[in-house]
DNA sequence: CTGAAAGCGCTTACAG
DNA sequence: CTGAAAGCGCTTACAG
């Protein structure tokens, strides 16, 4: 590598200052229209790397936003990732994530490199059991921050979410509809709001229904195709045997529907199952899994977008943003046959 | 937020040098082991944050390395990803990751940022169509690139990938054993050198067994779980009935099933398909599929490995790495029953 | 074992 | 419209 170029390089090639060149590259209209124009040519003759790192320095802005969740290798964040990623492209910003796997400890560890690295704001998806003190580092030491999917009860920072209440019994009032009146609800964990939301949704939703809630109705624990899919076993030898099986997401319902097959019943005809976050490859399972939106899109979009306002200064309301779900009704449910 | 603490802050109040605080929090035997105890107690007690950029810009060593792939939500760069990710993490280093889509422009932009931001290092399955002056433009401007994945042609940087030539010979053959003749390979593209490699594996295997080659048992272009959904209908009206399919990658595999079962097909018995990479799900899909093993945490892991091993200062030699992939025999194979 | 001073490469008042 | 100078917060020779 030839030897380093910077800003000075350009000055004294040109006969200028550094600080004229460092107006002009950022388009200072400081700067004569034909001087700018000259430096920018000789800025790309020269092969110059601007130095970001001493930039920020400088101005304390470093255009790197962190992002933080439980496992970008879940297509539901993943989802909510990309979204993110095409709202900070626009803006030139770049993001450096991390998975907390719900370890708390590497979240924190997370959150210290950021503020190290003097990151702008920091988008998350906070960790199972985060005290409130990692909640607030952030933003004591100056650096927004931003919830999504998850919410944590007696911090009201600025959170992007489904309602997920709202949601399953979206799912769960479907499948009484179709006469099911034994519904397994499989998946999930009480330790995240959404979990809790969720199964309360589902539980509001018999009730409302006329319908008994049975306790060994529920299997909770799975979260994953593989979680799912090991649930099948507990769900088929359930007493009361459900005809149905409102799922914690898509990817639980995904791998209980392998599950059941595997066990030799048709999921869509023996047994009904709804997923929950209409993930892409919700629409070509086999079958087509019945779900209920919720909208990563959006809440990618959203988050991204209220962090961004706020390092231009506006200040969003603090406190819970809702997306509302939407159900999507395909194959994997289907009017109600008892189990013989 | 308080007033900004920093080394001069430290020393002012412990009547010390910044150098000596400087020197203590980073373990120096330089240091009193008493005087280090007591700066870092204080260091602590005042919440100081370690300023990299400021570190960063003084060394020219940011902690910082780059990783661009295709698209993360792919879990077969997923899997990559995640052995970087606990690679880099014992060596503390951050990592930054982009998807580049195969946009030679979104690639170029993250490599300059890389360059902005002083990263040290950047781990890249290079987009198709990477112009030569790309590839080098890391090395160049002193950054040490190391490829995954994919190989480029002409370039030498060091490189780990499977070999996939041999690997996809293994799933041909097995198909061959099991009685198949007429076997279509779906999915892939001739623009990386993945998919050259592996049809030519797949022609290979075919030709050695004395089975001629049918150029339009090929059905390129599918690379994900939706491509290999839609081109189950071609496959399924072959004129020449293919009983297998060799895919791509399993989730082309995967997607294909799906078609063929939705068209009235049960996959595994009526059609044996074998898939590539053995990604985590590959094993609880329905039926579960015989794939080939990548080794994509090795893949991650040595790539990790060899970039940390040359910032160290030691340099590996450059060149291929192959990894020997492993046959992975499970229910989507079978003897072959011709097609009615 | 500790300190004074220079410098990494920018940007930003301030002068002119 | 352009320049001289200070300073962002570290680390690293160099002195003592």
């Amino acid at each position: 590598m030839a030897q380093k170029i910077k800003l000075s390089t350009i000055a004294e090639s040109l006969g200028l200052s550094t600080a004229t060149i460092s107006l002009a590259l950022r388009d200072s209209p400081l700067v004569a229209a034909d001087t700018r124009e000259k430096i920018k040519i000789q800025a790309r003759a020269l092969g110059y790397i601007y130095n970001r790192r001493a930039a920020s320095l400088r101005t304390s802005r470093s255009g790197i936003i962190g992002v933080v969740f439980h496992d970008v290798m879940n297509p539901f964040y993943g989802e909510i990732l990309k979204a993110i990623e095409s709202e900070l492209d626009r803006s030139r910003q770049t993001f450096i994530l991390s998975n907390h796997y719900d370890s708390v400890e590497k979240q924190r560890t997370f959150i210290e490199t950021l503020l190290q690295l003097g990151s702008d704001g920091i988008i998350m998806s906070p960790a199972i059991g985060t005290p409130l003190e990692d909640m607030t580092l952030a933003e004591e030491n100056g650096m927004p921050a931003i919830l999504v999917a998850r919410s944590m009860d007696g911090v009201d920072m600025p959170t992007f979410r489904g309602d997920d209440s709202y949601g399953i019994s979206l799912a769960t009032n479907h499948l009484i509809s179709l006469g099911h009146r034994t519904i397994a609800m499989v998946g999930g964990t009480d330790q995240t709001s959404t979990g809790r939301d969720r199964y309360q949704g589902y539980v509001n939703a018999l009730r409302k229904a006329g319908i008994e809630v049975d306790p060994n109705l529920r299997i909770p624990g799975a979260r994953s195709k593989q979680g799912g899919f090991e649930a099948a076993v507990n769900f088929l030898s359930l007493p009361q045997k459900p005809t149905a099986a409102v799922c914690w997401n898509d990817l639980v319902a995904i791998g209980l529907m392998n599950g059941v097959s595997r066990a030799g019943f048709v999921p869509g005809k023996d047994i009904s199952v709804t997923g929950y976050d209409d993930l892409e490859e919700a629409a070509i399972a086999t079958p087509a899994l019945t779900t209920v939106s919720n909208g990563q899109a959006e809440v990618g979009r959203l988050a991204a977008r209220a962090l961004l306002d706020r390092l231009a200064g506006s200040h969003e309301p603090d406190g819970i943003h809702l997306i509302k779900p939407e159900m999507r009704i395909r194959q994997s449910t289907s009017p109600c046959v008892p189990r013989t």
